[in-house]
DNA sequence: GATGAATGGATAGCGGTGCTCTCCGCTATC
DNA sequence: GATAGCGGAGAGCACCGCTATCCATTCATC
C-alpha cells in the first residue's frame, strides 16, 4: 500500500504521515522506485499506535519517539523494557520539589518495606509523585500524603486486573505494547471512572433537590 | 503587598502575574493610586492555585478560568458546583468515537444499575471514558472494557478515601477547592502509584537478574 | 504514448499557547 | 531629586504539531 491508502485507512492526513516519517515516528516504507514506497499493515498498526499515544496519553512527539524506541529495542529483559517505557510515559511536572513532599514519598516507600528511596528524581515515576505532593503542599494541602495508603490499597486491585489483562497476550511485542496502551488508556479510564464515583457519592451524600 | 512581593512569595515572574491579571485568572488588586495596587494573601493563594492547576493538572489557561469561575460562583448547590468543576477539569481527547466503545460505556452504566446513558457526549466525563475506549479499540484492544468493573472496585476504596479527605474541610469554599485540588493531584498520584505497583508486580512475576 | 493524479522528499509557513519584553507616565523610597 | 519599582497595554517570541507548496518522478488510465 502507498501513502494515500495508509492515510485513508488511518484517517491521518498524508502531510501528517510525511511529518511523522520525518520525525522518525514511523519507519520508512520499502522503496520500489526512487519516489515510490510500499507500506504494509505493520505501518498502519504503528501509525494507529502513535495517534493513540498522542490522543489518549497526551504524549508529545518526543515522548512518543522515546516510547517507540523502548518498544522496539530487542535487548534487555522484559522488566527493563517496562521500566524504560514507564519512564517515557511518565513526565513529571516542572515544579520545584518541596523537601517535605520528598520526605512524604520516602516515608511511603519505607512503609511498604521498600529500601529507602535515596533520590526521588532518579525515576520519573517517583519524581512525578513528589512533584504532585509538592503542588498539593503549595496550596496548603500538606495532609494529602495520608491518601497514599488507601490509594495503594485500591490500586492493588486495579494493578491485579492490569496484570491479568496483560497476561492474555502471547508474544513479547504484544505484551510490551499492551503495557503501553493499557497504562495510558488505563490512566484516562481511571480518571473518568473516579469522577463518576465522586459524582455518585456527591449525589448520595450531599444530595441535590431535583428540579423538575 | 505589591506585585513584586507577590512575585517573590509565589516564585512567579512579575510579567507572568501581569499576564494572568489580563487573562482574568487573578482578580485585580485594590488601587491606592492610579498606578499602585495592593494585593493580599487571597491573591497569593489564588495565584498558587492557578499554578497548581496548570502544573499538576496540566490545565490550559482557558480551563483554569473555567474552574475558577465554577469555584467562585455563589449560586447553585454544592453538588452542581462539583459537576461544573468536573466538566472543566475533564477535557476529553479529540477522537472520533467508536460506536462500540459508546456501547461499552452504556453497558457499564447498565451494570451499575444507572439509568442508561442516552448521550455519552453530554458530559465530558463520559465522553472522556468513551474516547479512551475508542482509542483502545483503534489499536486492537477491544477487550479493555473488561477492566471497567475491577477498576470501579478499586476506585470505590479510593473514592471513599477522597470523600473522607474532603470531609475534613469546613467551609463551602474550602470544600470546593479541596475537590479541585484533590481530584487533580489525586489523578497524578494515582498514575504514579499505579506505575509503582506495576513495577513491583513486574519485579515479582517476571523477575530480573540482578546485574551486580 | 500522452495525460493527469499521486508519490517521495524537502522546505517554509501557520495557528495556537504561554509567556516575555518593551515602553509609557507615574509613584513610593531613600 | 535620584532610583527603583509600579500598573497598564501591546508587540513579540519560542515551541509545538501540523499544513501548504514545490519539485522531479512514477503510476494509472485512456
Amino acid at each position: 500500500m502507498r501513502v494515500g491508502e495508509l492515510s485513508k485507512k488511518s484517517g491521518v492526513p498524508v502531510a501528517t504521515i510525511k511529518y511523522y516519517l520525518r520525525e522518525g515516528l514511523l519507519p520508512a516504507g520499502v522503496l520500489t522506485s526512487p519516489n515510490q514506497a510500499h507500506y504494509d499493515d505493520e505501518h498502519l498498526r504503528r501509525l494507529r499506535l502513535v495517534r493513540a499515544l498522542m490522543d489518549v496519553g497526551g504524549l508529545s512527539i518526543a515522548a512518543v519517539r522515546e516510547v517507540l524506541a523502548a518498544v522496539d529495542t530487542r535487548e534487555g529483559s522484559l522488566h527493563k523494557k517496562l521500566g524504560a517505557v514507564q519512564e517515557a510515559i511518565s513526565q513529571p511536572a516542572a515544579v520545584e520539589l518541596d523537601p517535605l513532599a520528598v520526605e512524604d514519598v520516602q516515608a511511603f516507600f519505607a512503609r511498604q518495606g521498600e529500601a529507602e528511596c535515596v533520590d526521588v528524581t532518579e525515576s520519573n515515576v517517583t519524581h512525578m509523585l513528589a512533584s504532585a505532593l509538592s503542588s498539593a503542599r503549595s496550596v496548603g494541602h500538606d495532609h494529602f500524603r495520608e491518601l497514599l495508603d488507601p490509594y495503594l490499597e485500591g490500586l492493588k486491585i486495579i494493578a491485579r486486573a492490569d496484570v491479568e489483562y496483560i497476561a492474555r497476550f502471547g508474544s513479547r511485542d504484544d505484551i510490551i505494547e499492551a503495557m503501553v496502551v493499557g497504562t495510558l488508556v488505563g490512566d484516562t479510564v481511571l480518571k473518568a471512572v473516579r469522577r463518576l464515583a465522586h459524582a455518585q457519592v456527591s449525589r448520595e451524600v450531599i444530595g441535590d433537590v431535583p428540579e423538575s
